[in-house]
DNA sequence: AGCTCGGGTGGAAATGATTCCATTCTTGCG
DNA sequence: CGCAAGAATGGAATCATTTCCACCCGAGCT
């Protein structure tokens, strides 16, 4: 119970026989102080093992060496990769992450942005939930300190970004479905409120484009990233008459592809034999799941570590600046030539 | 660039003709306040807009309704459900979460768990990678803060834990499979240096026990909470001879379910077909696999809001008391009868 | 030699809140 | 009617740190 009193600055001042502000100095390695000094508080600093007070630090100077990072859902397996590649580049800068969760609420997130704001974070990671949505725009504009959005479209704002060329693998992967003699492929995303789906719509279109090949509107099907979405309207296109129905499926997303797959086995499919299947996102379980199914790849964690990276950049005072990160069509063993 | 001054305590004061005493006293709802003062205090901070400086007042207080918590992989799906209840049951508590990361390192563990003491979280929760570890057991026992354990023993710890029922699921499943006429049953799992493993062969012996069918210690495999150790391990028992072979496999825990489906498909093999398999730790994409696996079922998310509600209750002055939550055997296409 | 410049140091203010203590003003009771 | 008790308020100390400012002193210049 009895809380035992930490050691102070003022201890390590009285222990070295110097004052506080020498010891302050000494610390944090300011330059006006002298060889004997620096050793001195190092030396009582080192014997009383101290360690500063972070509250009282950033009480002072506004700073709290803790960066904020907005997500969508916690159980995301990409966002925990991404999250996992944040802290560690993070830690090594001396960084704490202070990770919280929208749950796809809009109204939560803006009350997540406010949280972080109020707690002074040094920096805020973003992958907002809309990129449409005012308010949210509005609490991002509200922070004084950087902003840096994860695959997400900067727009007005200025914020780094770290995003995803989701419309690379997604191209490759609609032109192979063509080389494989596919003509009616559906195209099954999220709400196109953010960048990934826009992206993967438009490297859909550009394959297609670059085939001479016109494409069927009615087999574009973005909407919302749930499980449930993706499943009712993989069985609204699969339930088509013969000329119109889809041979081939592109996913974007996690909830999309599990509700795709749900589709499948409710109507006792399997992905590759009628209809070829290509999804976004490669995660751990699709190592297990047979048919392998062919996937557009990314590296989450890697693009956790570069928002990271950018973000301690901006601290110190750099430009706001956007990376992208390739993603790749691997493919594995649902795409099929069609079938005649 | 200019940080717009935030609006303090000492505005509100002068605002409102009052001394910063009573706006403290007024807005913490200190019982010698008049109403009247209530009334004028309380408009000031609305038109002002003031929201106190949570540093500042942790720094007075030495509390931050800030609660830590250690967990050993963000990525895994399972935690990612604990961490959503813990916030959510938080956030309603007005209370912020800081998670963090071991990645499975005890040397990192430890170095989180100062990082949370440091940061002078009121309360901790803890996953641990070990429960044997003594270097985690000093960094734990060195808080003075309440603790809360999510599925690992208390032991000697004075904290307060939230606990799994394990042993009565897979007694439960290995009793079915004992019914269905199985008698090599092969309970792969991770290390019995945590709890959740020791539960589980606790429930696969006592169902045994109470069939009085001895048990073949060969097929009981403990080891390492990894993919590749769980289908090394699978790989082995399923190349015994006919006679040794085990009909059925438990399996404990996330990645141990994904190695064991890797040596599956490996192997060729159909879960169910001629080995019968049930799986702990229910996750969505089961819901996409065929076969469907029977599983173990769980509630995660509710693991994480009764930590949080033991860790809020210890704040507050409570005895450290132990809540378990139950699991349940849940039959899907993998349990067969043994194929003779 | 005297003066300036600047490196090195100590003292004190400031950060934004809580809380203790003293003070004032009622009010009730003898 | 006077006095004590208690409610309500203000002032100031406190939390642990950073940073501004003033000071001292030695070196270099005129």
């Amino acid at each position: 119970m009895e809380e035992p009193r930490a050691v102070t600055i003022h201890d390590v001042a009285t222990r070295a026989g110097v004052a506080v502000s020498s010891v302050s100095r000494a610390l944090s390695s300011h330059p006006d102080v002298s060889p004997a000094m620096k050793a001195k508080v190092f030396a009582a600093a080192e014997e009383l093992g101290y360690t500063p007070d972070p509250g009282a630090q950033s009480l002072r100077s506004g700073f709290t060496r803790t960066i904020g990072f907005v997500v969508r859902d916690f159980a995301n397996p990409f966002f925990g990769d991404i999250i996992h590649g944040v802290e560690e580049a993070l830690n090594d800068a001396g960084y704490t992450l202070l990770v919280t969760n929208s749950s796809g609420d809009p109204g939560r997130e803006v009350d997540r942005l406010t949280l972080l704001r109020q707690r002074k974070v040094d920096a805020l990671l973003l992958s907002s939930i809309s990129e449409a949505s005012t308010r949210t725009s509005k609490a991002v504009a509200g922070f004084t300190r950087p902003v840096v959005l994860i695959d997400r479209d900067p727009r007005k704002l200025k914020a780094g970004s770290v995003l995803l060329d989701h419309a690379q693998g997604v191209r490759d992967a609609t032109a192979d479905l063509i080389a494989l003699g596919h003509r009616r492929i559906a195209m099954i995303t999220g709400s196109t409120a953010i960048r990934p789906t826009r992206e993967r719509l438009r490297g859909y279109t550009e394959a297609f484009e670059a085939a001479g090949i016109p494409i069927d509107e009615a087999l574009q099907a973005p909407g919302a990233f749930s499980a449930a979405f993706a499943r009712e309207t993989t069985e609204r296109l699969l339930a088509l008459p013969p000329a119109e129905r889809p041979t081939a499926i592109v996913a974007g997303g996690v909830q999309t592809t599990i509700g795709v797959l749900e589709a499948f086995s409710e109507l006792g499919l399997r992905p590759g034999d009628d209809v070829s299947l290509v999804v976004c996102d490669d995660l751990p379980w699709l190592r297990v799941m047979r048919p392998r199914l062919s996937v557009v790849t990314r590296d989450a964690e890697e693009m956790g570590r570069q928002a990271a990276g950018l973000a301690l950049e901006l601290i110190k005072g750099g430009e706001p600046r956007s990376v992208t990160l390739p993603t790749a069509y691997e493919v594995r063993e649902t795409s099929r030539p069609v079938s005649v």
